[in-house]
DNA sequence: GGCATCTATACATTATTTATATGGACATAG
DNA sequence: CTATGTCCATATAAATAATGTATAGATGCC
C-alpha cells in the first residue's frame, strides 16, 4: 500500500468510476485498474464491484475510504508542519463559510491571507450550516465557520461571532420602533425561511417556542440565493442576519428591522476536528479569521458582537 | 513523499546513521541517502545535520519524527481494518505492560491470543509504568496496561483491576494478624522502594502522608529485579503485589502480609491515545486482557479484584 | 600518516509505473 | 436485433523510479 494508491482510490470512489477518474487525475485509466488490483491484491479483498456503469465501493471499501482520507492529509499537514513554523506557516488550509456570512467575510479573508501569508493556499467554499458540518466530519475540509455549533460532537469549537436577526422585507419602514420590531408583531409578515434542520430556523421555532408566538411561514427555502430573491421581489420576508441583503438595503430598496423581545441572535464559531492536530497554516487562517471579524465588528461593517479576543499581531 | 520514504525515515532517525539503518533494513546505503535527500528537497528544509559519526535529527526532523509514526501506524490500522471484522481480526498489536504485571499475565495471554486469534501478531514489551506511558505517547506501542494511568491526558483510559500492596519479606509469619499489618508498623521495617516518579512509590508517599507515619526507606532501587533481589536475600522489605514474587511466596522462603489501616491499593488501566481510532484487533485485545483478568482473580491466580466486566464469548 | 567509518555521487541494473492498443461485457438507441 | 458507445481488464512497450555496486570525500582515531 502507498500513497499514490490510495489517493487514486479516493477519487475513484469519489467520481464512481476508473474511467472518470483517469480523466480527472490525468493518467491513463489502465494504470488506475493496475494499481487497484494491487491495492485489492494486497488487502486480499475487493474494494469495487466493477459494472458497466462504473465501479461502486464495497463496504470493505467503504471502510478504506475514511483511513485514506486520514491518511493522506495527515501527510499534507506533515508537509505542511515540517516546511513552517509559526511566523511564516504555508500549505493549504481548506475552509468552509456558512453561506449567510460568506459574501461579507471572503473578499477580505482572502486578500489578507495572500497578503500575511502568502505561502497559504486558503481554499474557501461555502455551504448551508448543516452541509458544512458534514465536508468538516468528512474530511473534506479542514476548517469550518459556521453557526450553532455549540455542541457539535468530536470537533473543537471556538465561539467568535454573536449577530443579530432582522425581519428584512419592502415597506418595512414606518412599522418598527427606532429599527426594531416585537417578535410578537412577526406574524403579521408572511415570512420565507429555510426548512427544519437548517440553523436559522432552529432559532426561529426555539423563539416562537419561548414567546409562544407562531409564525406565518409561507415559503420554505433551503438556499441563500432563494430567501433573498423571494425577499427582494417583495413576495415574503425574511429573518436573517444584516449583511446578507447589505446591498439592497444601503440602496434602500429593503428596510431591516432589529427582532427584540427576544432578540433573536446566533453565535458562529471556528469549528475544526479535534482528532486531527492543526497545522500551522490553519492556526494562521483562523487567528486571521478572528482578526478580520473583530475588525468589521469594530469599523462598524459587521453587524454584532465579536466574541474572539484581537489577536496580537504576528 | 510516499511511505517508503517516512518508513525509512523513522529507522534513520531511530538507529541515528544510514549505514546502520542500511543494515537494519537490507537496503544498500546510498539508497537512503537518495531517498532521504529527495525527501529533503521535496520538503526543502534540511531533515538531518550529517556527520561523519552518522546523523542527527534537525528541529524540522523532530517535527517529521511524529507525523511519520502517526502515518506509517495509520496505514497499518487501515489494513488491518478493511482486512478484518470483528469477529477474527487480523494485524499487529503492539502492548506494554508494566512490569510488576508482565510475569503473571504475558504466557497466559499470549497462549490465548494466538488461540483465539491466530491473525493477530501480539508483540508485548514490558517496562516500568512510566516508561510505559512515554512509549504509548511516543506511538511505539498501541495499548499499555499500567497502574495509575487515571488521569493522564489525551488518552483513553479503562481500569480493568486493582491490586492490594503487601509487606513482602523474610520471617514475616509472626509479625501480622490474619496475614495483615498496619501502615502503623511499616516503619519497623527497613525497605527498599523505586524512586519518586514511579507509581509504586507515589502510593506509599500517599499513604505515608495521609496517615503521617513515616516509611523507613532504606534503598531505592528502580527495577522490579533489583527489588526482587534485595528481598529475596533478606537485605530489605518490599512493599509489593503478591504475584511479583508468588514462586518465592509458594516455596515458603519469603512472607506477605497484607498492608491494611489503610489498605494500600493500585488500579492498573488499560490506556490507548484517542487520537487513534483502535482497530480490530486492539479491541480485541484488550477484549482479552479483560477476560484473562477476570479469569485469574475469580480462580484466585491474581489477587485483587478484577473491575472489568467478563466479556461475552465472541 | 594510515585506517576505519560515515555520507554523497556516478553509473549500471532492476523494478515499478504508466501509456497505448485492444478485447470482452453490457447498456442504449435505432 | 444489431450497431454503437462506455466501461473495466489485459497485454505489451515505454518511461520513470528505486536500488545496488563502486568509489570519492570527509573526519575521527590510533
Amino acid at each position: 500500500m502507498n500513497l499514490k494508491q490510495l489517493r487514486y482510490f479516493l477519487v475513484i470512489a469519489e467520481v464512481g468510476s476508473m474511467s472518470a477518474a483517469s480523466r480527472a487525475l490525468y493518467v491513463a485509466q489502465p494504470a488506475l485498474s493496475l494499481q487497484m488490483a494491487n491495492l485489492e491484491e494486497e488487502l486480499s479483498v475487493a474494494l469495487f464491484t466493477r459494472s458497466v456503469k462504473g465501479v461502486q465501493l464495497t463496504s470493505a471499501g467503504e471502510k478504506l475510504i475514511d483511513h485514506a482520507r486520514i491518511i493522506t492529509r495527515q501527510v499534507e499537514v506533515a508537509k505542511d508542519h515540517v516546511g513552517s513554523d509559526a511566523f511564516s506557516p504555508r500549505g493549504e488550509v481548506r475552509l468552509v463559510i456558512d453561506g449567510s456570512k460568506a459574501y461579507t467575510l471572503l473578499a477580505p479573508l482572502l486578500k489578507r491571507c495572500s497578503t500575511q501569508y502568502p505561502d497559504i493556499t486558503l481554499s474557501v467554499t461555502d455551504a448551508m450550516s448543516t452541509h458544512a458540518a458534514q465536508d468538516l466530519v468528512d474530511g473534506k475540509v479542514d476548517m469550518a465557520l459556521i453557526p450553532g455549533a455549540e455542541d457539535l460532537p468530536a470537533v473543537e469549537v471556538t465561539p467568535v461571532y454573536r449577530e443579530p436577526l432582522h425581519l428584512i422585507g419592502r415597506n418595512l419602514a414606518h412599522e418598527g420602533n427606532n429599527g426594531c420590531i416585537d417578535f410578537s408583531k412577526l406574524h403579521q409578515f408572511s415570512l420565507v425561511a429555510p426548512n427544519k434542520g437548517f440553523n436559522l430556523r432552529h432559532h426561529l421555532d426555539e423563539a416562537a417556542l419561548q414567546t409562544q408566538y407562531r409564525l406565518n411561514i409561507k415559503y420554505q427555502q433551503d438556499t441563500g440565493l432563494s430567501i433573498r430573491c423571494l425577499t427582494y421581489h417583495g413576495m415574503a420576508y425574511a429573518i436573517l442576519p444584516l449583511d446578507v441583503m447589505a446591498a439592497e438595503l444601503k440602496l434602500g430598496e429593503l428596510d431591516a428591522l432589529k427582532v427584540v423581545n427576544p432578540t433573536i441572535d446566533r453565535v458562529h464559531s471556528l469549528v475544526q476536528l479535534s482528532k486531527q492536530a492543526p497545522s500551522h497554516a490553519m492556526q494562521a487562517v483562523a487567528g486571521l479569521i478572528k482578526d478580520l471579524i473583530s475588525d468589521l465588528c469594530l469599523d462598524g461593517n459587521l453587524d454584532g458582537e465579536c466574541l474572539a479576543r484581537k489577536k496580537a499581531p504576528g
